[in-house]
DNA sequence: ACCCGGAACGTTAGCGGTAACGCACGGGCT
DNA sequence: AGCCCGTGCGTTACCGCTAACGTTCCGGGT
């Protein structure tokens, strides 16, 4: 890559304006120019006459100083592990963007979640800085129990659904529950669940929605997997399956699952959704050109981290730790789910 | 989402320990434990009882005063523009590790690139902040134009390859032309380019290395295309090509390109790679798992951020603009390339 | 024994903001 | 007229660190 680059190249003032050489300019003191700029009333004359000078010198305030004054900066850390996953990503971006528009900058970082050294390194890095507050995306459970050890000195929010029991039967609601009623509305009544890793929270929920709504259903469950998100995870559990029971749907717990699955379906000859219905999870935008289209459920991950944003500036206000329900995601059918087939012919 | 709050629980101390509450510990001055944490030599009596003071107390400096009084974070800023595109969110990623090898924060800055209210206020932002400059990500041509008329106040660079005009044989060696010499070698002739927006350096280089490649080796572009990245305009440029000119190799800016070419021709019973063969860019990971499995360049794009953030530091060193070259890619040859079939067949 | 110089350390003054206090001024009340 | 209180403003201190300068102390050279 070539580089352009740039110094600085003062502007016009050899150095940045404080609030004194603003002060001087309008001939007040800076406390009255500190006044102005924190909104409060001013005679009519040295209102007008700081509002000049601030234009005049382009000043701008220096978070860093306001920050040591007051113990608080206007940043907010994020604490993210799997970074390249989509599922975070989404939810990172809500949350930046939510943080953005209460006036804050969302410092990312990202913790290798294998080594535990990095994370004590990135806990003492948010000490360091002054944090107003941090959240955490999507940790795994062994993630979470170091994080309690570490001392982390300002306020923390995780974001994470409301775990949900074998007796909870909010699970029926989880979105993943929605592309499971799908298939049940077709017709089938054999299901395969391609899932995720379990140390996730989110991975336990989602097999809890669909273990509940084949119970609930009267459905069989002829078998869980469990690994990691990517597609080729989809595609070992495929591969390892012991096809007997010889199920009509494969729901996996992720797109990028599902993309595996299709894979190793097409490589068997398998026709989709002809001979088996396959579902995804997430909605991530290249699904709609999978072959078959894929059928998922586009959640919301945004609102996610929103949320998580939201909460930890609420939590600064007073409120108490608060819960704000469940993900939220909306049936996405397409051409990979259809009425039940005869499952995966016998090689 | 359920949400697990913690407030910030006060350690040992109840607030946290200055340089002035450890030198009181160990009995010396301040100035004496500002001289520990920068190495400078002490007595070896008095260097045991900071060192001693500091573990106690658990002290870790405030990187915010250090700021202020240096007039220089930790900091890095980030500005991006499609976070949500698969090479720059690369870029970051390793942009954002070197930052941290190197002791700096990589603070990112998604901005709306059609918002330049958007980019105004995040310039603003970083002015605010000290930081020590800002790397640009992969930006677009009117993002830089816009870019250069905001009094950016700190040190920055662009990540950005070198232009490649017509008469510029370097060319030949960028990555693109890997996967057009790997067509060429498997005997095609006749090539059909899926760009993506020219308003993009990245793509106008991997266009320039299209075409100067195939005429060196006097072969015949059938035709270019140009869009966004993604699936949607990959399928729609096949939708709207006059298929006179009967290409029997498309070569996609993108993977996500080609995996929309790839859903229209088999929406359109177009075999791959009988028929047609059709290549991908930038090497996602899911590539291997589409149907079929796609030849495209795997381009190391951590490798990209690691330089933009090499060369700021460096830049803060002295150094001129740096030039760090080419991308680097590899091929990677999968199902999706073949010998020259037919091409397309008439409807 | 004297002087000199450098190492180790303390003191003071900033960096650019905010907070707390005090003072002058003016209008409404008795 | 005298008192009180609220408003607008200036002065001073402080946030936690670094930089510049001053002081003390010690060893070596003559």
């Amino acid at each position: 890559m070539a580089i352009e680059a740039s110094a600085p190249e003062g502007g016009p003032p050899g150095r940045p304006a404080t609030i004194y050489t603003v002060a001087e300019a309008a001939g007040v003191s800076h406390q009255t120019v500190s006044r102005y700029l924190k909104g409060d009333s001013l005679r009519p004359g040295n209102r007008e006459r700081v509002e000049q000078a601030v234009k005049a010198l382009d000043y701008q305030v220096n978070d860093v100083a306001q920050a040591l004054s007051t113990k608080k900066s206007h940043r907010i850390g994020a604490f993210v592990f799997d970074i390249d996953d989509w599922a975070p990503q989404r939810i990172l971006a809500g949350a930046a963007k939510a943080a953005r528009s209460a006036g804050y900058i969302l410092d990312i970082l990202r913790v290798d979640p294998e080594d535990n050294v990095s994370l004590r390194n990135a806990v003492r890095l948010m000490n360091r800085t002054m944090l107003a507050g941090v959240v955490v995306i999507s940790p795994s459970d062994p993630i979470l129990r170091l994080l309690q050890l570490e001392r982390l000195r300002v306020p923390w929010v995780v974001e994470a659904e409301p775990v949900l029991g074998p007796d909870d039967d909010r699970a029926l609601q989880h979105p993943f529950a929605r592309v499971v009623s799908h298939l049940a509305d077709l017709g089938h009544e054999r299901f395969f669940h391609i899932g995720g890793p379990v140390s996730w929270l989110a991975e336990r929920n989602r097999r809890e929605a669909y273990r509940q709504t084949l119970a609930r259903r009267g459905l069989t469950n002829c078998g869980e997997t469990q690994g990691l998100w990517g597609a080729a995870a989809g595609y070992e559990a495929m591969a390892s399956y012991p096809h007997a029971d010889a199920p009509t749907a494969i729901v996996a717990a992720s797109d990028q699952l599902a993309l595996g699955a299709l894979f190793w379906l097409q490589e068997h000859g398998v026709r989709v959704p002809d001979d088996v219905s396959v579902s995804g999870y997430d909605g991530i935008a290249d699904t709609a050109y999978y072959w078959p289209p894929l059928t998922t459920v586009a959640v919301d991950f945004p609102r996610m981290g929103r949320n998580t944003v939201q909460a930890l500036l609420a939590l600064e206000g007073g409120g108490g730790p608060p819960d704000l329900g469940m993900p939220v995601g909306e049936l996405v059918p397409r051409a990979s789910t259809g009425r039940p087939g005869g499952g995966i012919p016998a090689p």
